[in-house]
DNA sequence: AATGAATGAGAATTCATTCAT
DNA sequence: TATGAATGAATTCTCATTCAT
């Protein structure tokens, strides 16, 4: 039997999440400043009060679509290494997966990334709670592939950034509104995975 | 001899550059949004009114940050191809550069871009008067080597949207405070130029 | 019963005829463009904010205003036009009801007028929902007297001017302080009807 | 010969007319408080700061307007009483010298007189200077004819505010853009006249 | 719990006026 | 005397937040 403690507390948490789905389109289409607490009340269908019973307050609201974010990106699976697998083949899937993703929660990404940098605050948030971990998962993954061999990584650190911000990069770019990955962005896994696998300079046995 | 007309647009252009600087940092340090027009001209040391004789209002002064970014981005040289140069040495060095300058920017870096990604008008003016032409270098320069084998591009406009990616990814990680960037900045570039020259699988020459 | 919604109208209709009174005075006695926004709010007793939930903003103020005074104006039974009356009698009452009106709404004049000499649009609604409407009603019952004998019209649409100049004029006259007009104000009434009835020069009967 | 002092005399009196006309143009298209001292400046082809090389402020901008009012009204001889002359006749030919005047300083006139309703010292600085000075010469004038026999005027002061008041405001409703008024209006000066003089009321001989 | 009217602090912008050149 | 850059007070308007219903 369900509980009315229960039902409630899934009433609210739907509200919240009816909240937020509001609040990442608002903010993705008119900026987190530009955008009103009414705006987001609005898209929510609710009154403007209503928004403080369930956030602390328009701050609040870029904070739980952070956590959000954070729910979706948390998937270590992602990068559980394979003794025998394919680099190329996993990376090409591994990011088409990623931007499929980074791409489908582009609103809030849109939403979330300015204020990210100009926002002390947040960004430490970010920070410690998606980003470190996302990079600590990457080292890990990088770091078992170089000690088996499978790839070059003197610096895995390092690696890991430049993996990370090649996709970060490139997804940025697009988002700016670049028509070359307008017009081929279905292409685009395919090349980065190449270009990281094999780099620029040509291979002599290829 | 000088001119009293010729002092005059001086002392003009000197004002304006006076209130970019604080625009630049006022940005930079508290976000667009939030500095209002009287941080600025605090932080240029003139009255409120004063910024409006030099610009049209608070997004003009946006508007001049980015020409600024412009002028000291236009330096076509950087990419000038040399057949017989070291393709790794080169991108060692000119990352260093591009990196230098993109810091020494970073105060109006940092206060432009979370509008670039929100402001569709700013934005369309960026990509136009400063990306794109950015890219078709990049991508003249990128075809002039693959033609003449020094590297392997199979498609030239998306190997200079992952170049760049990367270099823009990257700084912008740092930006955002990662700690391994921050502890290892002066070796990236080595690393970064190296990822992408060999590739992270290894070679068998190597 | 009254439901919550009809109150609520009301409550809302009551709010805004407590600002545009306020509106009216404090326009009255400073004139429209050196009154603020902040002396009506505390002329009606609320704050600076709450005017903007009633009013687009402050030449909206203006327009509320304009409309209120049209609904005042809009009493056609005045010049219902009556065959056996005595035009004399008749011109002495609707002058004495028409100034009485007027100075009623003296305010709501005085603070409307400046603006409609200088501002087009404002010019241009009053001319149409308040003005020629009256004019209109005004050429037909002139236009009925003058068919039936009763007065000399030999242009309708000129005398009708005439007749709301006079009018018009005094009442200005008034408004600027012409202490023979203070000082007499009762006898006007009596003494334009007796003009416009009469004319200056003598007549050979009377 | 002419000094120098003199010749300084006549400069500074043309500046000053110069920046007076400037300012009537502009004071009547966008009216005193929408335009800016600058726009009157520019108007006059002078830096805004010479402005107040020969005026006092904006303020005194409209007084000197009207003390030029003032001396094109005060022409005396208008009223001029002339013993056998047609009454008529001389209304039409003073009504439509006088409108003409009025439109001829109409600029002026629409610029000055919202000014006039509202604010209360300018007010009476006209009153004083030009209304009630005019008022007492009507009214030596209607004496005048009433005491010969030439019209009926029981009420000498209150006649002369009807015969101003009627010109002054079908000149307003001429300036707020009557399209009859428009249409008909040089027709106006002997429809006004008749209408003064014969009134509405049908006589036995004519 | 939901509402939405009221609030008032804060922001961008304008412009009359001053004053050093 | 003329200039026009600099000033900063004043204004309109927005909007996050509160709270009585």
């Amino acid at each position: 039997m369900v509980s009315n403690e229960e039902i409630q507390q899934q009433l609210i948490a739907a509200r919240r999440q009816q909240i937020l789905d509001a609040a990442a389109s608002v903010f993705a289409a008119k900026g987190y400043h530009r955008a009103s607490v009414r705006d987001v009340a609005q898209g929510a269908g609710v009154a403007d009060g209503t928004i403080y019973n369930y956030f602390g307050g328009k701050a609040d609201l870029l904070m739980g679509l952070l956590n959000r974010l954070n729910e979706s990106e948390a998937r270590p699976q992602h990068f559980a290494p394979d003794a025998d697998m394919d680099i190329r083949a996993f990376l090409r899937e591994y990011l088409r997966h990623r931007f499929g993703v980074m791409l489908g929660e582009g609103d809030v990404f849109r939403a979330v990334l300015p204020e990210l940098i100009t926002n002390a605050e947040l960004r430490q948030h970010y920070m410690e709670s998606v980003l470190m971990p996302t990079m600590r998962l990457a080292e890990g993954f990088i770091a078992h592939l170089a000690a088996s061999g499978q790839i070059v990584a003197p610096q895995v650190p390092l690696t890991a950034r430049v993996l990370g911000g090649a996709v970060f990069g490139v997804l940025l770019l697009y988002l700016m509104g670049d028509p070359a990955l307008e017009a081929d962005w279905d292409q685009l896994p395919a090349i980065l995975a190449d270009t990281l696998c094999d780099g620029l300079l040509p291979r002599q046995e290829e």
